[in-house]
DNA sequence: TATTAGCACTCTTAAAAGCCGAGTGCTAAT
DNA sequence: ATTAGCACTCGGCTTTTAAGAGTGCTAATA
């Protein structure tokens, strides 16, 4: 059977009116609802050849029909190639001064929530191709040194450290050239054995204090890796729908939605597939989901991009009937704006 | 009426039945459970007796008795005069090396939530009293420096500032000396016009620079404030209790736990209470949860010290009829365990 | 006098029955 | 090819019914 323009006139008024509804639509609500002049009768006829053909089901014989996840698959693909714009008032909320990523992404999270109505989760920054920019040893106690690390991007991460010699004012001070002047500018991978070795060499003496700051390097890093740093806002949004929001349903949800690690794992499957490359936006649906326990929901999802390489992934989850138009307008918007306000810092 | 021993023993076996089953308890329940040998005539009209004075509810004729808050309220201070011990595996995982303050609390919530099946919440530390340990001023751009403040408790805090003149490496380190010899071990509210003058004034050419910086240190005082740093874990353990994982209950409750202003007030208020100033352990039952969108719970509320003046809240919230024994357990016992670890750190 | 047995009564909850209406599928007419 | 019309289906809602748990009261008992 043909998909012809008639059906898919028919097909997107049903999703459309669904989407909105929550509710089955049926066959008169199509005739009196879209701009074609039929009756409900040939709807029906029509209606019926949507769901032999998959996109529409039936939930049970006399209800209207909902869309199948074949349905939105088809009704998403559709908008992803005619949206792009729509502007938000995200834009004034950015302007905030934002020192930290990690509030930045705190708060963009809260934004994403209250503007959809849905659930939004982003995962910090991985940085693994990161560029070491700065190191600082400074004294706080007798045998305490605090350690500051910068890495491209203005990341910042501290660790106090014991160590057991003592360290004079002069050494510490060629302590921090010699770590600056050696390391600055490399990659975590970059700093290997080899740099390592001639690194304690030059040390002599303190080459015990290089060994433990470097692990505090490396321990900052590993660290942000498995503490899985994702935020998450409006999870409670899910009871504005009530397909979603029955004791059952809603208890797996929020569980699942409460448990980072499921959460690193959606956002890892979302990684190896990146096959809209040009925006990175995907839209799992239903049963595409590659999480259990979300079979029930859709998940948008984005990956930004803050400065050099420091990259991260949006997602917003919601119900089947998501209003698609929206968040991926949302989404496309909210890309825009950092870009323009991270290349605008880059250029100051 | 008297409230005497046999009307207690009733009453607790009531109270203890319905912490179990969260049914409404009958007197025939109460005659076989109990070791007293009274048949469930007796135990009725004791039961009557109970509800007169208060400490039982009908929530309709021919249904068991329910605890009421004031039966809540007798029941849990008989315990708190009780209870001290009780050893959970919180101590193993206490021993992990935590160095940020922030992850340890994450930890904590994630732990007590676990541990009680109940939401759990704790406040980050409020450190208003505490004295400057370090300052540390780098550069990591031509014109940009990296401020790092410490504080008593190795609280460490980072900005990037923008100061649109040239530092030479010198002058850092005499800013640097400067503003460590002037203003190390004063508390932030020691820090004020008469010796910001004074510093500017020896800053002479960079006294820009130091403005800048001290901007920098309220701000991270303040930004720490009004953040609201607030963890929170377990939240959908709620729905464990049936009595508070129907739609309408679970939205709200859940969406209450999400907004982290209600909960500062919730612990704001605790803390202009803190009549219980022994162990700063506090229970609201119900209606006299201060905040409103919780009263089906409880609250078990708790003060924790980390080191010198780092003091926070930690909040156990769950059903009306939560296992109180278990938390005030667990809560004195995490207590020990943080004071034991604190104070052998400070020791070493 | 305190306790207990017994019984009628109440009220909730669960299941069953019945009704309503939205929506379909099919047929016949246009 | 489209439409009108009609019988039929089936989920959801309200009402009815039944069952069960628990009480309160009274009268018997120790």
């Amino acid at each position: 059977m043909e998909l012809d323009a008639r059906k898919v006139t028919i097909l997107k008024a049903i999703i459309k009116t669904y989407l909105e509804t929550g509710e089955p639509v049926g066959s008169r609500t199509i005739s009196k609802y879209s701009d074609l002049q039929l009756s409900s009768a040939t709807i029906r006829n029509e209606m019926s050849d949507l769901e032999e053909m998959g996109y529409i089901i039936q939930p049970h014989t006399s209800a209207g029909r909902i869309p199948s996840d074949k349905g939105y698959r088809f009704y998403v693909d559709q908008i992803m190639e005619e949206k792009d714009q729509e502007v938000t008032e995200i834009k004034e909320l950015m302007v905030q001064r934002v020192d930290r990523v990690e509030l930045l992404l705190k708060k963009m999270a809260q934004i994403l929530a209250a503007n959809t109505n849905y659930a939004a989760m982003i995962s910090g920054p991985q940085y693994h191709q990161n560029k070491l920019k700065f190191i600082q040893l400074s004294r706080v106690d007798e045998r305490k040194l605090l350690v500051v690390t910068v890495v491209e991007g203005n990341i910042i991460k501290n660790a106090i450290i014991d160590v057991n010699e003592a360290v004079g004012d002069e050494e510490l001070l060629n302590l921090n050239i010699l770590l600056n002047t050696s390391l600055n500018g490399l990659t975590i991978e970059e700093i290997n054995l080899g740099v390592i070795s001639r690194l304690k060499e030059k040390a002599g003496l303190h080459s015990h204090v290089v060994e433990l700051v470097l692990n505090e390097v490396a321990e900052a890093i590993r660290v942000d890796e498995e503490e899985l740093e994702i935020y998450t806002s409006g999870a409670t949004n899910i009871f504005k729908y009530p397909e979603l929001s029955d004791g059952e349903k809603a208890s797996k949800l929020l569980s699942t939605f409460e448990q980072k690690e499921v959460l690193q794992d959606l956002i890892d499957e979302v990684n190896q597939n990146e096959h809209d490359s040009d925006t990175g936006i995907q839209v799992y649906i239903g049963d595409e989901m590659p999480v259990q326990g979300m079979r029930d929901c859709s998940v948008v999802t984005a990956n930004y991009e803050l400065g050099e390489g420091l990259r991260g992934t949006i997602g917003i989850i919601g119900p089947k009937r998501m209003d698609y138009e929206k968040v991926l307008g949302t989404l496309k918007n909210l890309m825009n704006q950092l870009d323009m306000t991270f290349k605008k810092e880059k250029g100051d």
